[in-house]
RNA sequence: GGCCCAGUGGCGCAGUUGGUUAGCGCGUCGCCCUGUCACGGCGAAGGUCGCGGGUUCAAGUCCCGUCUGGGUCGCCA
């Protein structure tokens, strides 16, 4: 239909008789010319109508009508060049134009220079994506999953697919459900991950298998979370921890260096799961700036302050925030109380080094003159601290942490931090988490999933100490973010049987939740690892957006609302009947999971 | 499920201590305009102030409830 592309056109194309096709962006009519600036995918052209019949007919055309002109690339006149735009040295002097398509007034207006809500903005997202801003982000994901695609073929990762349509896996999260109209009763659960089918790809001789796969966990939303999201998911056979690590940060690091123009330098830092914990209160530090939290226990075991008697004492210095006013202090205290804590501790470090706030005259002289030091506060600077339980402590400093890097400007926005967690613990204690996630009926559940390793040092004594036994797993974090992980998992049938014991999961049980896995595993499991990508955060990172939705084509609204579509709706009668929604469940064998 | 914020012409927003006809910018529609580029000029249309209830002589404004959206905690291996 077209000989160029819009924004293609340079002053070298002048003279040449080219037809374009796109959309009004924007008109500028006077009368007896009339100036629009047509929008393609490749960018805007300026097109001119000129007297007589063509501005007589243009004067009709409208925001977003999709036009064909054809005409001649003619050099700007002398002092009318626009910098600002590719083709800003030429424009098109149109001699035939159709209008291939009318466009009703629009919704909202398609300039990049007005902010239009989100909501309007998803309810006709096809008129948002012609945007630049928008279109940009979606190109982008494009890019990224090309170049992962490139970095994996090159590997010779093979692409498979796994079903949607499956049994539930034991993960954590929700599952969505599906009927099924054969077996009216019984249901089918949209995966959480393709985990199990990666691994029986691993029993398949399949070696290296990725998959850039859709994922469903039926959970609350997030600025970074949505009921349908996406995971560059891989896996490898005849590996350990550190080849799944190398593989991983090709792919970051490839991503990093084409998308975002970052050359990251080196083998990425490694940091153990409870250094991370120690040091920053979370399994995912955000490096962009230092503040480390300084560990008091021991410092304070003789406090004359009952609130520091505690087994864990901590506290995290805020530069500069000593002269915070009153109501801002106590607005830490509504910040802490929000994450349920009791409060938030502070003792200010006046100018002349003298130590003020509540907290500072329940203290012993000893205890207040070696403070700062012990913390690495400066006069003028203001020390929260916490005490209790270590993690729920260290989580309080961990978030006023990031709270502080954010106030005080810490946080370059312009850098980028990578860092692999690694040596996570293997299980956690179930009293510490609501046991409606555990998989199994013990004390202890898997942290990280039912089949991951535990280190190869754990692995013949995990039972010894289930709490400090260490997994074989490795998160990859990005200025806060985890933006993938994975782990070597189990192949061994006896450690597995072990693993299962210890979470309280008995033969019959395990049979029936993953006897296919077990069953396959019978058969010269190969030794294997992985690791998924959250590929609509990754995207989300690269694109400078603060949102995943910016990077989904299509994303839903709060309580999983399509504002596009109205998804999710009602169904008929007759559908419901069908799909055997009110089906009885047959009391022969096990129902898929409620 | 808890907490915080928002909801006012198509879009983005203002609206004071409760007070007369609810403003502004953009867009839309009409007319004018031969060098603009977020063109410009003149004129016009367009609002049950999310919804329901309450207080009051009087509610966009105050109170209660509810819905929707955003954020956050719980939750999400």
């Amino acid at each position: 239909m077209r000989t160029h592309e819009a924004g293609t056109l340079r002053a070298e194309q002048a003279g040449q008789s080219v037809t374009l096709t796109g959309w009004v962006a924007r008109r500028r009519d006077h009368g007896g010319v009339i100036f629009i600036d047509l929008r393609d995918a490749s960018g805007v052209a300026q097109v001119v109508f000129r007297e007589g019949e063509m501005a007589e007919r243009a004067h009709r055309l409208r925001a977003e009508y999709c036009l064909k002109v054809t005409g001649e690339v003619v050099r700007r006149p002398e002092g009318n060049d626009n910098p600002d735009i590719a083709t800003g040295q030429i424009e098109v002097t149109v001699t035939e134009f159709e209008v291939l398509s009318e466009a009703a007034p629009l919704p909202f207006q398609l300039d990049d220079n007005l902010e239009v809500g989100e909501e309007a903005r998803l309810r006709h997202r096809y008129l948002d994506l012609r945007r630049s801003g928008p279109a940009k982000a979606i190109r982008m994901r494009s890019q990224a999953s090309r170049i992962a695609r490139r970095v994996l073929d090159d590997r010779d990762f093979v692409e498979i697919e796994t079903p949607t349509l499956t049994r539930s896996t034991p993960e954590g999260a929700r599952d969505f459900l599906v009927p099924a109209r054969l077996q009216p009763g019984s249901w089918y659960a949209l995966p959480q991950s393709p985990q199990l089918f990666k691994q029986l790809l691993m029993v398949a001789g399949m070696e290296r298998y990725y998959q850039i796969a859709r994922c469903y966990r039926d959970e609350d939303f997030r600025a970074d979370r949505q009921p349908e999201f996406t995971q560059l998911d891989i896996e490898m056979s005849f590996v350990e921890q550190d080849d799944v690590i190398e593989l991983g940060e090709a792919v970051v690091k490839a991503l990093w260096s084409e998308l975002a123009g970052h050359t990251i330098e080196g083998p990425i830092a490694r940091m153990t799961y409870a250094d991370a914990m120690a040091r920053y209160g979370t399994d995912k530090p955000d490096l962009r700036f230092g503040l480390e939290l300084t560990e008091l226990t021991e410092y304070f075991q003789d406090t004359p302050f009952r609130v520091f008697k505690a087994p864990y004492v901590g506290a995290v210095v805020m530069p500069g925030g000593a002269d915070q006013p009153r109501r801002t202090l106590d607005a830490w205290q509504d910040w802490a109380k929000q994450r349920g804590a009791k409060g938030l501790a502070y003792v200010l470090v006046a100018e002349d080094g003298t130590l003020g706030g509540p907290v500072a005259k329940n203290l012993s002289d000893t205890e207040r003159e070696g403070l700062a030091k012990a913390v690495g506060a400066n006069a003028g600077d203001c020390i929260f601290f916490a005490a209790g339980d270590p993690s729920d402590a260290r989580a309080l400093l961990g978030a006023a942490r990031l709270e502080i890097g954010r106030r005080v400007g810490l946080i370059d926005e312009s850098a980028w931090s990578f860092v692999w967690v690694v040596d996570a613990p293997l299980f956690e204690s179930v009293d510490k988490i609501g046991d409606d996630v555990a998989v199994g009926s013990g004390k202890w559940t898997a942290v990280h999933h039912a089949f991951t390793s535990p280190t190869p040092e754990w692995i013949d004594r995990f039972e010894e100490d289930p709490g400090k036994a260490l997994a074989y797993a490795y998160d990859i974090v990005c200025n806060g973010n985890e933006i993938g992980g994975g782990s070597i998992r189990i192949h061994r049938p006896d450690v597995q049987k072990r693993v299962f014991a210890i979470m309280g999961l008995g033969e019959a049980e395990a049979e029936e939740k993953f006897g296919f896995l077990l069953e396959a595993f019978k058969y010269g499991a190969p030794p294997h690892g992985g690791i998924a990508f959250g590929w609509d955060r990754i995207v989300m990172l690269l694109a400078g957006e603060s949102s995943i939705r910016e990077v989904i084509a299509f994303p839903k609204s709060g309580g999983g609302y399509d504002p596009l579509t109205a998804a999710p709706a009602p169904i008929t009668a007759q559908q419901r009947k069908e799909a055997g929604v009110d089906a009885k469940p047959t009391p022969k064998g096990e129902s898929a999971k409620a």
